[in-house]
DNA sequence: CGCTATTTTGAGCCGCGTCAATACGGGTGG
DNA sequence: CCACCCGTATTGACGCGGCTCAAAATAGCG
């Protein structure tokens, strides 16, 4: 049932796994999550709001569908996915969450979680609770800004996998999203370990996972990518990304 | 070219076509448009920020994708279209904006317009200089809140047409939804007339136009609809609604 | 009344979903 | 350490929805 050390060992490609302390003032990645922009003292204050969450399991949920919004949630280590159920009560994977990427956003509008998040190996959080947040943005103007701007990007992100794209540009500008994600809003990275089983890319591109699997090989048959499993190299960059050309950006 | 005074006139299926006045605190939509939800006073502030448009004709742009955000319009008479230009350089309709509307919100966001608006037909709007309408928003707090929910809805509705489901789905959505809008917020109305040739509504739903008169005889045979050219009755209300099941409302 | 734009209808093809069978791994118990 | 098992991933066969190409039928307009 749970997945082995391992395999969450791998996903851990950045060698800074290990966040040196618990301040979001201090964290390496600050530079590309929560506290994107802020200024320092903002950013001080966000400490003593943040919470450090306990060490999830593979499958373990952070919160079901339904549930209150209690806090918002930046992932330390580790991959997580959200999931709604679709009007058949089919589940549908809304997204995927690296770290350094922020959950909970879809609780916002009305209070109330749309999504199902579960984690997709062993992961860690940061916990904002809601309420301190929202206590913050009320004289800290430029954290409102900050949310806002997220709620933006999470909104457009959605929108490129929707679109009626074929299956090859849907999985082109895929791959391509997860390779600049990997290091936070580094440069893109030619190797990514996919934290994701196959089942779950195929429904969140709304493709069957066997036309998935015929597409993947199609990519390594022409070079694209080479893969092993779920370890991923990027060969042909530039060919990938003219696969994807017709898929907007989804990035901010 | 111009459209004749005919399909004009037969576009304006409302009896009260003729706005009584030119003030949006006594305009008989108010209570749907801009101005819903703003107590007496605010409403009327609005009055004199609110210029009335010159008539367009058929085909006519409002404004074109790239030009700066000058004003917010509603729409008084007749209809239009919004379209945008994807990569390929192929344009693409992106919605269609009906009386009581509100059009050019996709420029808030850059200050500068997305998409390129025109007139189906001979139609009228009213005009909100955008400078101003800031101004106002700074100290009325209901209407900041008005245009932010306007924001979001345009946001959802264009999420409904894009979604994965089959021209059945897409189609009697789009037909209903249409229904909905044509009595202002009113009661869903039975007969609708289609303002914008197959061709748009084709593009929009990103079906081929074959296909669509396809569907539409279908749905014809099957006793959802009848349609006469560019009159629609509908039929069976409650099957077209089950054909259409799975594609959100995306209303508010 | 002819001309052109729009809409409908028909034939054939292609992408992708479904069903079904097979291969691969990783984990367990002997 | 190996046999076994089950969940995940790949590969093949086939059908259907919808797109494309092509042509016929209308409708709007001068």
């Amino acid at each position: 049932m749970n997945s082995s050390v391992l395999t969450a060992g791998a996903w851990q490609q950045s060698e800074e796994a290990v966040v040196p302390d618990h301040l979001c003032s201090r964290c390496p990645r600050g530079r590309f999550c929560l506290p994107l922009g802020l200024p320092l003292d903002e950013a001080q204050r966000l400490d003593s709001v943040m919470r450090i969450g306990r060490v999830m399991q593979t499958k373990q949920y952070l919160f079901h569908a339904g549930e209150p919004l209690k806090a918002l949630y930046a992932v330390r280590t580790g991959a997580f996915k959200s999931t709604a159920i679709d009007c058949d009560g089919y589940e549908q994977v809304i997204g995927f969450q690296l770290p350094s990427e922020l959950i909970g956003l879809d609780g916002v509008h009305a209070g109330v979680h749309q999504c199902s998040v579960s984690a997709l190996t062993v992961s860690s959080v940061c916990i904002f609770p809601y309420k301190a947040l929202m206590e913050m943005t009320s004289d800290v103007s430029t954290l409102a800004r900050q949310l806002m701007r997220l709620m933006c990007k999470e909104i457009n992100g959605n929108m490129a996998v929707i679109g009626d794209y074929m299956a090859e540009e849907r999985l082109a500008a895929f791959l391509l999203g997860l390779a600049m994600r990997v290091h936070p809003r580094g440069e893109l990275s030619t190797r990514v370990v996919l934290p994701m089983p196959r089942a779950d890319i195929a429904n969140h591109l709304r493709i069957a996972g066997e036309t998935l699997s015929r597409v993947l090989a199609r990519f390594q048959g022409q070079g694209l990518i080479e893969l092993d499993h779920r370890v991923m190299h990027i060969v042909d960059l530039d060919g990938l990304e003219h696969v994807s050309r017709r898929v907007p950006p989804a990035s901010l």
